[in-house]
DNA sequence: AATGAATGAGCATTCATTCAT
DNA sequence: TATGAATGAATGCTCATTCAT
């Protein structure tokens, strides 16, 4: 593949994720994304060979691009492993400023068609296994409670961020808008940590 | 309205809810609701106006139908503050079970074009207030964290059903697929419990 | 036919000739007519048999209800023949603020579909032969050129005065939009009765 | 705009003026001008936006290109001021068989919608000046009524030739079929220039 | 590699007409 | 007589995809 050839696919890939992200399969169409990414609608084609064999790519695309947790925060969390909680939680609500697309890929994903989640990488478990470490390791100090399992732990911790931000909108009008300004979640945050943490 | 016309509109709207929730509102064509509902694609512009009226109608339908919570769960509550956790958590499990469109109309929604979040109907506070009761009592007896509150409580334990529910299919691939068990969705609501708890 | 059913009758009658001399058959709709006539739409099938059934009959009431000239305005041209022409032709004028669907009934009747036309009534002879006789006085008596037949001079009266009404939109664009203003009409009507009369 | 492209477009629009001229704007289906241009349906939409912009373009192409009036006939009406009246007559009824859409989409234009009459291009003023200054020497000359505006005998052409058209059906029934025919158009052509004509 | 042109199936919506009460 | 309910065939327009250059 030439070098142009390369770059037109990446500017395709990435503004459908953009358009996908925000619309859904559905609710996108294949003009406007020709049009978003100011190419001719045949290199789509060309590239994806069909409009769900771009979504596809751009679901995977997403999730590769994903890294669940950078190198700072693993030395914050082995530093202070009584903060453990609440840095993984910051994290993880960090994760969507940076990639705003994960969560909605994931949640019109799980609502669509099985057909694209066939294609869906496995998660990668050098993450998880490098957790699980620092998990083991606060329930050993006593900071977390013994009974719990990482994966209960991991899982209401995956949640509550996801929660937070994929029912935003109906959140804000049944439960309270405040939660989402930034005091807000960091109350949401610590308060968290401490209702998990071994009083 | 003729009580023939009542039965109409409401098979219309029954059957819409069941693939509004399914699809999505791009996702699903007027013809399929028709030919589903058996009916004359006409009497869905008679009743409902439009597509996205009926979709609202649906929604509107939906969340007025779903009751967080029943008296039984309530008794129980109040029988046994310490299981207070377990008890929600399990009442709001089993929501999905009683009403499996609630929890994909809500992520469409939160998804989709916010047109239709404007008729979203208030949720009822009564609700809240008798939860928050057992709650503030809960934490009187020193079951649960006094320096939580009942915000962050419940939203935590409504992240954890939600989530559970919205994400099965990728949560399966990359975390586990045994915890959508009924011994993984046990496991998870017992240790939760245990997780928030006063240790 | 009861009373109530010739009433509303002739209430769909009414309404029709007003919205179909208005949009034309193809731009008029069933239901825009019965609401119109504030009636049920059954009730036009039911009287007229159809749409078109409905049109025709429209198109036979508007041209039976159009009496051409009335008896004052006979008087007038038999007591001043040297005005004839003026008094035709602001008869012919005046014909349009009394009979406002008659014009775009003829015209719609010209454009559309021919299946109309066969019911369209003969025109009166009775009124065209008193209006020979005043046109034959007016010859004899030297006013109107001897070698003009009746029937070219009446053709470019009855031209005038629908082409002033039926092409008022277009030549208010590419003529004059004074032609339409009231001076513009009897500046019109008294050049017209000179430029025919004998000089 | 490639050739091929240029060629769709514009047997679209030529099979289109055909047709609206015929039916009208409502009376014409989409469906049936892709049918006879022998086209895809979706090229209106490239080429034309909407039914109503491909109307819009119709009319306009059409007011376009008719010459009211040619060099020949001008030549003749210079040289023979006499035959002024006889000449322009003949010459707008001629229009007719050269342009037969014109006198139709003029009257649709009048009857219909007024929103199409905005793009309706400004009459070329130059054939109006030429032809006035051919009236203003008929005048001098002694030929036409001193006292008659060019506005008033350009307007009562017009009408005549207009009407005689746009009213063929209607007429034909209710004045006179022989009208009609080569003859009587001829003596209504000679005898209205009689008619107008100084005597 | 890239683009403009073209296509046929599909889509939300409307319409004239008939049915049932 | 009158009305609300229902229907099937349009109707204007769009979409994903393919063709030709």
């Amino acid at each position: 593949m030439q070098q142009r050839a390369i770059e037109t696919r990446e500017n395709i890939l990435k503004t459908a994720i953009g358009i996908f992200s925000e619309r859904g399969y559905h609710g996108t169409k294949v003009d406007q994304l020709a049009k978003a990414a100011a190419i001719n609608k045949q290199r789509i084609y060309a590239y994806f060979h069909s409009k769900s064999g771009l979504f596809d790519q751009c679901l995977t695309t997403v999730f590769e691009g994903v890294k669940l947790f950078d190198a700072k925060a693993m030395t914050a969390a082995r530093l202070e492993p009584s903060r453990l909680t609440e840095i993984i939680l910051r994290e993880y609500m960090a994760l969507h400023k940076k990639h705003p697309y994960f969560w909605r890929m994931l949640a019109w994903t799980n609502l669509e068609d099985d057909s694209s989640l066939k294609k869906l990488p496995g998660l990668k478990e050098k993450d998880y296994t490098a957790l699980k470490e620092l998990f083991d390791k606060a329930v050993e100090l006593g900071l977390l409670p013994r009974s719990v399992s990482f994966e209960t732990y991991i899982f209401t911790l995956m949640a509550v961020s996801y929660f937070y931000h994929s029912n935003r909108k109906t959140l804000s009008k049944t439960l309270s808008p405040e939660l989402f300004t930034s005091q807000g979640m960091e109350k949401l945050i610590a308060e968290c940590s401490l209702m998990i943490a071994v009083q």
